[in-house]
DNA sequence: TTGCTTGTTGGCTATATTGCCAAATAGCAA
DNA sequence: TTGCTATTTGGCAATATAGCCAACAAGCAA
């Protein structure tokens, strides 16, 4: 593997290494729909304040979202507007697993 | 957060790990140009072939790849030809990054 | 100032992932 | 059969990740 593509490979390892997590799945989809504070975050995913703070780090990391303090409070929006579309594929992958799963249960029961 | 969305958001992180891997890309894009062995993608990617057929469980188990024996080989071909496109997103993200990471080191040198 | 709220960070434990080697399995050919 | 090749699986050690609590920092209000 040429040592340059490797880099590239790492690099989109990386962004979706940080996507790859359920409750920053989840902040991903709140953020398309509007900015949103830790707190808020915190009280619709019910886990401890600084777990979630570490999730919005990662995600900040990995350039997806960017903070905005405003008082005592951070705002986070997504950087990425596209994310979301992106999902479309990963989409198609779950519909053919429950397709199969459906087909399986259907020849065990006949 | 509701047990349905929830469950929804952890079979789509679930793929998403799946991809979160340098060789596992590399698998990814090379299985996008034609089906191959593992013995061909073991030795593109200079690793144990113990570990390359790991990282193909590790896709057939998220439904994107799916294996072909023939002979005494094993031909792997991806399964959702969407995945490559829907890379689009993460690239303009590491575009991003790269364009950050440039302004920044103009500013240090200024 | 003190006290309260909001977030972040450090430290910890539990768990998961990675990648190697060794062993087991399966096909093919002599 | 034996031997060789291709692949998978088990086991292990090193490393990374997740999530909690405690401690700290910063804004704001009394």
């Amino acid at each position: 593997m040429y040592s340059k593509r490797k880099k590239h490979l790492e690099a989109r390892a990386k962004v979706l290494k940080a996507l790859a997590h359920p409750s920053r799945l989840f902040i991903i989809e709140e953020l398309e729909k509007a900015e949103r504070c830790v707190c808020e975050l915190t009280e619709m995913i019910g886990a401890d304040v600084s777990t979630v703070s570490k999730h919005l780090s990662v995600l900040r990391q990995a350039g997806l979202v960017v903070d905005d303090k405003r008082g005592n409070q951070v705002f986070y929006r997504l950087r990425m507007h596209c994310i979301l579309n992106f999902f479309g594929c990963v989409e198609s992958v779950l519909e053919a697993q429950l397709r199969e799963q459906t087909a399986l249960l259907e020849k065990v029961h006949s």
